[in-house]
DNA sequence: TTGAAACATCAATAAATCATGATATCATAA
DNA sequence: TTATGATATCATGATTTATTGATGTTTCAA
């Protein structure tokens, strides 16, 4: 039977889980990747993946929610940067071993 | 704007999220863990965490189905072993950078 | 060839997620 | 103060996902 010796925490576990679901959608790992390459704004996102504003507003809060991103007013504007370095580790990894 | 040049193909991040999405669960996240630590069975994996048979199968033949896990039959067990190296990679980085 | 153990699949409800369009808030310039 | 650009939120319907219990399948031993 499977030792659970130095299994991770349960509650580690949920919090993960958590965190990935917000990561595993394809819009949300495309801004998480442009956001590794500095700050952008809301507009400047959506313009970059080429989706309608609300949309990103959305991803992006989603992501803020679950402290994967920061977020700084600047003026009218909102400049998003990527904060936890476990999603930078998760987009090397998607680099490397994804097909 | 954000500069797309070494941008991720988007055939890319959409496997890798629909990859990410089978892992962000914590029921699926627990039984790679006991995977990485050998083969088991699915009567020895409900056991280890604790839930009902049926719920167990489902979970390992999402992940079978997204070519995460493999399985071998033998004689009425059927064991689940970790197939994809990037499963490892994840894990592993769970463990260090989750709080 | 029957029975039982081990898995897989199915069906159904509940719950979560997604995309979309409309509307609301906030900040600033005129 | 009003108008406008930038962002957030809301409401909706459509599509997934989760959970649970019941039913099928496969394998082997008696």
């Amino acid at each position: 039977m499977p030792g659970n010796l130095e299994a991770i925490p349960q509650e580690n576990l949920e919090h993960c889980a958590a965190a990935l679901k917000v990561l595993a959608h394809p819009v949300r790992l495309r801004l998480v990747e442009q956001l590794l390459a500095g700050r952008w704004s809301v507009t400047q996102l959506a313009a970059a993946v080429s989706k309608p504003q609300a949309e990103i507003s959305q991803h992006l809060g989603k992501m803020r929610a679950a402290g994967l991103l920061k977020a700084e007013r600047e003026g009218k504007e909102v400049y998003y940067g990527c904060l936890d370095p476990a999603c930078a580790t998760i987009i090397q990894c998607i680099r490397k071993h994804c097909p």
